[in-house]
DNA sequence: ATTTAGATTAGAATGATTCTAATATTAGAA
DNA sequence: TTCTAATATTAGAATCATTCTAATCTAAAT
């Protein structure tokens, strides 16, 4: 955790206790929060932290690349502080997002008339489909899912 | 465009004059327009057309599988009658959307504790980057594209 | 022409995200 | 340690995309 805090402070992210916590929760977090579920867990610690704290934070993170913005979901953004480049897959029930540590960067090669058109910085494969526990309640009937 | 009506009214879809101007609209569009961008097209026709009735024919749409439904934009969903798969890219200066028809198929296996997981239904890659012009305006200066 | 299921509308409601302006805090310098 | 300047925090308003509501209307089958 000491070393987290020297990271972030040499890079000239200056660090409140708001931050610290926001940090704390998002290292190692393989859930892929929204902005509302860092909300919701620093609020406990901080009762009167605002939104404006968490996105104001999720920026600075963005801009320095310590955070990866995820347009996986239809309905809002989420955040994943592993930076190995990586894909994702999301149940279209429950919107349970797992990662997909598999390297396709040879196999993505971008026709040339593209190449022509675009300076290509990034991709991302987002794969869609039904994770077990959703699968299961779906043939029971009705649909939720942790 | 009779052809388009007929194939719509055979699927068991009520159609309105507002509801043929959106399909109109998108027939052969390869602009990726977002919900606003119907809205103001439409309008032009039908001035008293309200955004219930754009999101309720595209989610009309949507639910009979004649759009797909993007989201490599991080604002808003964009929409794309082309149904045959393809992939995109996006201009992360000016957001402009092009179509990558590369078939990635073969390539985009997933891993088996993923396939154990996961019935996986789709998969969309997005692709970032700069386009040409963005990349002009880039380097005079202000940032702006059409 | 009648009927009815389904569509349209204005506008309110919701949810995510951004902005504002006043106040407070960090981190480095004195 | 105290001071200071730059930056962060806060509540709440504002914005934007999207969905909902309830009253009214219309396509299309009879």
């Amino acid at each position: 955790m000491k070393e987290l805090i020297a990271k972030y402070r040499e890079k000239g992210f200056k660090l409140t206790p708001q931050r610290i916590a926001i940090l704390k929760f998002l290292d190692g977090n393989t859930s892929h929060p929204a902005a509302n579920d860092i909300y919701r867990n620093i609020k406990k610690d901080y009762p009167t932290v605002s939104f404006a704290t968490v996105y104001n934070t999720l920026q600075a993170l963005r801009d320095r690349r310590e955070v990866a913005e995820i347009t996986i979901d239809f309905q809002k953004k989420h955040y994943d502080p592993d930076l190995r480049p990586h894909h994702h897959i999301i149940c279209t029930e429950c919107n349970k997002i797992a990662d997909v540590f598999q390297d396709y960067s040879e196999a993505l090669r971008l026709p040339y008339h593209i190449k022509d058109e675009f300076q290509a910085t990034a991709n991302h494969v987002n794969f869609y489909g039904i994770c077990k526990k959703c699968q299961k309640i779906k043939k029971g009937g009705t649909k939720l899912c942790a």
